[in-house]
DNA sequence: GGTAGGACGTATATCTCAAA
DNA sequence: TTTGAGATATACGTCCTACC
């Protein structure tokens, strides 16, 4: 995962800066890859990478570190206890109760995180690695068709791209991504801490009684965090995506709704209620 | 109890991909 | 080549939890 350095639009909410011609972190010259939009820090070591690397592997979908954020993070890179994703689980208990705020307690829960964020499934944790333009959606396919990460390491461009929803560029960008020795050399390590275990199968349909049928979901609902509700229409063969359109089947709409509902009146989508779409599930 | 920090959810812009 | 669907990236507000 790059840090983005420069945008060439930006949502109106945004606040002003002025365009750097070199990075503010780390001083390297900024450059902008063809066909583009944003430019990069080309440095492969750049400490704002790192960071934000950092923030992105921990994240909820990826490997869901609950307990480190920004403010963790940047102290653990300036007391140097972390320098990639590895070394998050090298870290001590005896190290993490030093640092400001944070108690037995905290360095007990963050250590027990740790551990736990091994039993991520592997397309989270292909997600979690911050190849560019491998999101989530990307991860899961790799994930399907491959068993496990070396196998993808291992593939060729070509290979990739014959993968039905795999372009040319996410091809080429996971390519070059594996091309790196030290990306390798940082999988191993990962390996070695027993994370990037062979796929274990997909919990196999309760049902298809919904299969076919792509699902939207808006608002809080009360039963169902937004994944168990999305992990429960796909045991029933039903889809899940993150904006509504002419080919969305039904709208789960929960406490206080967004724009999706607006959206959903707009094509004529179907809107259920928590109680509605319980009842679908059963 | 106040405060800091993280989780969670929404909105929106931008991007990729595939089909027409 | 164009267009629509869906995915990704990012900002922001609210709420909850743990530290001090």
């Amino acid at each position: 995962k790059v840090v983005k350095v420069i945008e060439t639009k930006r949502p109106p909410n945004a606040r002003k800066f002025v365009m750097p011609e070199k990075c503010p972190v780390c001083g390297a010259k900024i450059i902008r890859p063809e066909g583009e939009a944003v430019s990069r820090c080309p440095n492969l070591s750049c400490p704002a990478k790192l960071r934000e690397s950092l923030l992105h592997f921990a994240g909820r979908r990826a490997m869901n570190i609950e307990g480190l954020g920004v403010k963790l993070v940047d102290q653990l890179l300036e007391k140097k206890m972390v320098h990639d994703y590895a070394s998050l689980y090298e870290m001590k208990l005896e190290e993490l109760v030093e640092l400001d705020r944070f108690g037995q307690k905290s360095a007990e829960n963050l250590l027990r995180e740790i551990e736990n964020s091994k039993q991520r499934p592997l397309d989270q944790q292909i997600f979690a690695l911050g190849v560019r333009y491998t999101g989530e959606h990307v991860a899961a396919i790799l994930a399907e068709h491959y068993s496990n990460i070396d196998d993808i390491a291992n593939a060729k461009v070509e290979e990739l791209q014959a993968i039905p929803g795999i372009g040319e560029r996410i091809a080429t960008s996971i390519g070059e991504f594996f091309a790196v020795p030290q990306n390798r050399k940082l999988v191993e390590r990962l390996k070695e801490h027993n994370l990037f275990r062979p796929k274990v199968k997909k919990q196999k349909l309760v049902s298809s009684t919904l299969s076919g049928k792509t699902f939207v979901i808006t608002g809080t609902l009360e039963k169902f965090s937004r994944d168990e509700a999305k992990e429960e229409i796909e045991k029933r063969g039903g889809k899940v995506t993150s904006s509504v359109s002419k080919s969305t089947d039904y709208l789960v709409c929960g406490e206080s709704p967004g724009s999706k509902l607006d959206n959903a009146k707009k094509f004529g989508v179907p809107v259920l209620d928590e109680t509605e779409f319980v009842k679908i599930l059963s």
